[in-house]
DNA sequence: AGCCGGAGATAAACCGGTTTAGCTAGGGTC
DNA sequence: GACCCTAGCTAAACCGGTTTATCTCCGGCT
C-alpha cells in the first residue's frame, strides 16, 4: 500500500507527469478542464508530493533551520528560546529543523551542510556576536536568513530586533527617578552584541555605574551580587540581564541581610514565571510575538521580498515589589 | 562555485558514479586502492553528500521528528519539553524536525505527511493518550517510533518510561509517614495516560483522598487549590502534577492564610528552577537524561534493533521546605 | 585447453518530482 | 492557401544520489 506518486496520478488522469506537475502547482500550460481533472484525481487518491523529491529538483526544502549554541544541559532553563520557538511555529506552516551544538564552529559547519544538502530554505540567526562571521557566511552562501535580536542591520540580512538601548535607558531613568545614584548591572556574555549595546546604554545614562559580566546562570548571578554587595560602596540598585541571575541575586541579598526593595532594588531583563513568582520588577517583552514576527520576516525573505529591519515593540517595564525609592531618599 | 556532486568526484577520481557511491559508503565492490583514492579526492574537494538526494533513493532521511500538540502560547512555560528536547539532541547527531500543532488530527496528518515525504526516519511520541490512535498509525505506516513517557508497552513500539505508579506510591507513603491522612491530588489532563496511572496509584495507596483535574496552568492550580482549601474538610497535603500548578497553589494557600508547611504540605511533580526557588518539595527526575535515553532508544530502533521497553530511573523525592508533619501530629 | 567463479568496475535504471524542448492542432493574418 | 502563433500537451532530461544488471579480467581447477 504505497503512497501514490505523480506517476500514478498521471496514469489515472490519462495525462503525462509533466502535465500533472503543472496542474498541481497552478502554473500555466494546461487547460482548466485538465487541471480540474488532475486535482480531482490527486485528491481522491490522497496524493502528497514528496518534499524530498521536490527539494532535489532545486525547489523548496519546506523547512527552516535554527541552530542553538549551548551546552545542552543549560538549555532547559532558558524559557526564552522555547517561547521564541513556539512563536515562530505559530506563524509557520513548515517545520523547524532544530539542532543544538556546543561550539560556534559546529554551527557554521551545520549551516553549510544544511544548505548544501538542501535541507532548509533559510535560517534564523540568534545570539548575534559583536562581529559575527555568520553574516558574511550567509551572503556568501546566498542563504536566506533573518537575524533575530541583533539590533541594527547586518550586511544584506533582514533583522528583527528590539531597541535594547532605549529599553536600558528607560530602566536606568526609572531607577534614577526613584533616587538611585549608584546602580550596578550584571551583564550577559560579553561576546554577544546585545550585551554590548546594553552596556553602552547603561554607561551613557547612569551617573555612577558598574558592570559585572555574567553568563546567565544562577551561579554567576549569585557570585556577581555577592561581590557587589560586599564591596566598599554597594549599589542601591542592580539590573540583571536575565531572570535566572536576578532571582539568584535576590536570594543572595536576602542571605546577606540586605532588604529588597528597602535597601536594594532589583530589575530583571526578560520577564518570566520566575519573575512573576519572585515579585521581581522586570523588563517584559512578548517573546512569543517576537518569534512570530521573526518567522514572518523569514517567510517574506523566502518569498523574495527585499530584506527589511523590523523593530519590535519596546519592552515594557513591569513594576513589582523588587524596586523602591533609594535608601535615604523621600 | 557549486558544491561538488558525486559526479564531480567520479570524474576527478577517474571512476564511475556507482564506484564512488560504493567507496564512500564503505561497501564492498571496489578495491581498497580505489576506495582510498576516492576518499582522498572527496575530502580534498570538500564533498558532502546531499541528504535530499540520498533520502530520495529510499535511504535515510537523516532526521527524526517530534510533534507537540499545544496551544502554542502555553508551550513556553513548559520547561519539561525543552529539557527533553535538549536531552534528545545531546545523543543525536541528526537534526530534529519539530512542529507545534494545535490539534490531534493535525498531528496525525503531519506524521503521515512526514513519512510519505521521506522527511524523517522516525518519531518520538509524547503525551500518550489512554487509548492512543498513534500507536496503530505507526505500525500501519511501518514508521519507527519511540513512546516517550507512556508506561507499559504499546503494540510493537519501543518505549521509554518512568514508573509513575511506584513514584506516586512513594510520595503518598512519604506523606502518610508524616501523619497525613486526608491528601489531595491536583491532576493533569485526564486524557493522558500517565494521569490515569498516577490517579490509580494515588487512589490505591491513599487513605482519604480526593482528585481534582487540572491542565498544568497556573490558573487551574490556583482554582483547584482554592476549592480544596475552602471545602468542608480541607486536605493537609496536596500533590500537584506539575511545577506551575504547585507554585500557584502555594500562593493561593498563602493568600488564604494557610501556612505552608505547618498547615498544608505541598509536593510538586517534576522539579524545576521554579520549585527550587519556591522551596517546594518535588519529585525530581532528570528530564534531560530522559530525553537522551529516548533518543538512544529511537536510534536503536532505526538501526534495526527490536523495540524494547526501557524503564527510566525512579524519580527521586527532593524534600524542601514545603512538606512537614501533619497538623496535630508529633 | 576449457570452464567456472569471483573480484572490480561500469552503465543504466531508479527514486519522485521539475523543467525544458518539441510536437500537434486550431485560429488568425495577409 | 501559405504562414505564423499560441495553447495544450508529451517526451525526455535533470536533480544527486543508490542499486542492480552486466561486462571484463584473471586465476584456479579438471
Amino acid at each position: 500500500m504505497k503512497r501514490p506518486t505523480i506517476k500514478d496520478i498521471a496514469a489515472a488522469a490519462g495525462v503525462s507527469k509533466g502535465a500533472v506537475s503543472l496542474a498541481l502547482n497552478g502554473r500555466s500550460g494546461v487547460s482548466e478542464v485538465t487541471r480540474a481533472r488532475v486535482l480531482e484525481v490527486a485528491s481522491s487518491l490522497g496524493y502528497r508530493p514528496s518534499a524530498t523529491a521536490r527539494a532535489l529538483s532545486s525547489a523548496s526544502a519546506g523547512a527552516v533551520g535554527l541552530v542553538l549554541v549551548r551546552p545542552p544541559r543549560a538549555l532547559g532553563d532558558e524559557a526564552f528560546f522555547f517561547q521564541l520557538i513556539a512563536g515562530m511555529q505559530s506563524e509557520m506552516s513548515s517545520a523547524l529543523l532544530l539542532q543544538v551544538v556546543s561550539s560556534r564552529s559546529e554551527e557554521i559547519e551545520l549551516y553549510q551542510r544544511w544548505w548544501a544538502e538542501h535541507r532548509v530554505d533559510g535560517v534564523f540567526l540568534v545570539d548575534l556576536l559583536v562581529s559575527d562571521p555568520r553574516v558574511a557566511l550567509m551572503s556568501s552562501l546566498g542563504m536566506p536568513a533573518v537575524v533575530v535580536g541583533g539590533a541594527g542591520h547586518h550586511g544584506a540580512l533582514a533583522s528583527v530586533w528590539a531597541d535594547d538601548h532605549a529599553a536600558m535607558t528607560s530602566v536606568v531613568e526609572y531607577l534614577k527617578s526613584l533616587g538611585h545614584r549608584r546602580i550596578a548591572r550584571v551583564a550577559g556574555l560579553p561576546s554577544l552584541l546585545h550585551t554590548v549595546r546594553r552596556d553602552q546604554a547603561f554607561l551613557s545614562s547612569v551617573v555612577d555605574g558598574v558592570i559585572v559580566a555574567g553568563d546567565y546562570t544562577a551561579e554567576a548571578g549569585a557570585a556577581a551580587t555577592r561581590m557587589l554587595l560586599e564591596g566598599a560602596v554597594p549599589p542601591s540598585a542592580i539590573v540583571y540581564d536575565n531572570d535566572v541571575m536576578a532571582v539568584a541575586g535576590a536570594e543572595v541579598a536576602a542571605s546577606l541581610g540586605v532588604a529588597v526593595p528597602a535597601e536594594l532594588s532589583i530589575v530583571a531583563w526578560d520577564d518570566s514565571v520566575l519573575c512573576q513568582h519572585g515579585r521581581l520588577t522586570a523588563l517584559s517583552r512578548d517573546t512569543f510575538a517576537f518569534g512570530a514576527r521573526a518567522a514572518r520576516a523569514l517567510l517574506a525573505v523566502l518569498e523574495g521580498a527585499s530584506p527589511t529591519d523590523v523593530e519590535d515593540v519596546l519592552p515594557e517595564l513591569v513594576v513589582r515589589g523588587s524596586t523602591a525609592v533609594a535608601p535615604g531618599v523621600g
